[in-house]
DNA sequence: CTTCTAGTTTATAATAATTCTAAACTATAA
DNA sequence: TTATAGTTTAGAATTATTATAAACTAGAAG
């Protein structure tokens, strides 16, 4: 509560109105001590849960959406069909346990990439991400 | 056709019974001068195309999983509902055009891996993919 | 402060990919 | 030849996501 302020001033300078809900998500994204990951799903249980103001899934879906594109969260590569989000933008990649489906950040020091391919003409590298799949 | 033998055996020697439907789809995939990417609806439509003896939906899906399992193909990472497969099992990496959603492989002498975690204890390593997600 | 409007939210419907179901079929072992 | 476990099938069900269009609202302009 104490950093609306810095809230707003964030979704301001990425030209996004401060709504009441707007504000409300980027809250519980982004006052915690450490970055995590989610889902639309697990994000819209989270907000919607108790007491809380109630705000509809097409706008949490709208909200994702929008803060993707400031770079304020960033999409997860995985071959399944639920998106996964995270709120650590840094540069960092990730094990995905096939067995447990679940996302485990790696710390960007123990990936080395030595090298990395020219993008093609007219293209340039938005994200450069590697995915670790883990099996039993 | 002349290597309906060799498939035959493919499927036999990973435990999967020979059946028209899959050496049908198995000589699609696998009959063919150099590897490429495709969906489930892409295969689907060109196994079902014109003349040929018709495959169900439901028949493709369980034998792309099944190939999956085997190890015949792989499925690869990207951020998006639909899944993309891969006739190339080699190891080797991905650019994915954000605008077109097209997928290009990237040799794999081009992205050279220096450092690479280790796995969580009683987890190992199954695939290890870099996607390089581009944009105009 | 009021008014205006573009941007936003909302419930709901629509779409798309995938998985499930249960009955019919078939490869193959005996 | 027969029995059966594995496979195929059409269609229904499920799940994630996107679209729609009406109601609402932040904030600029007066």
């Amino acid at each position: 509560m104490k950093q609306k302020k810095a809230i707003v001033n964030k979704l301001r300078s990425s030209g996004l109105r401060p709504t009441k809900q707007r504000v409300l998500i980027a809250q519980n994204l982004f006052e915690r001590d450490k970055t995590f990951h989610f889902t639309v799903e697990t994000l819209n249980k989270e907000i919607n849960k108790k007491g809380s103001e109630k705000v509809s899934l097409a706008t949490v879906y709208n909200t994702v959406e929008a803060f993707t594109k400031a770079g304020h969260i960033k999409q997860i590569l995985t071959s399944k069909s639920k998106s996964y989000f995270d709120t650590n933008i840094k540069s960092h990649h990730h094990f995905y346990d096939e067995d447990s489906k679940e996302l485990t950040d790696i710390n960007y020091n123990q990936v080395k990439l030595s090298k990395v391919p020219q993008p093609p003409k007219g293209k340039k590298i938005k994200n450069l991400e590697v995915v670790i799949r883990l099996q039993k």
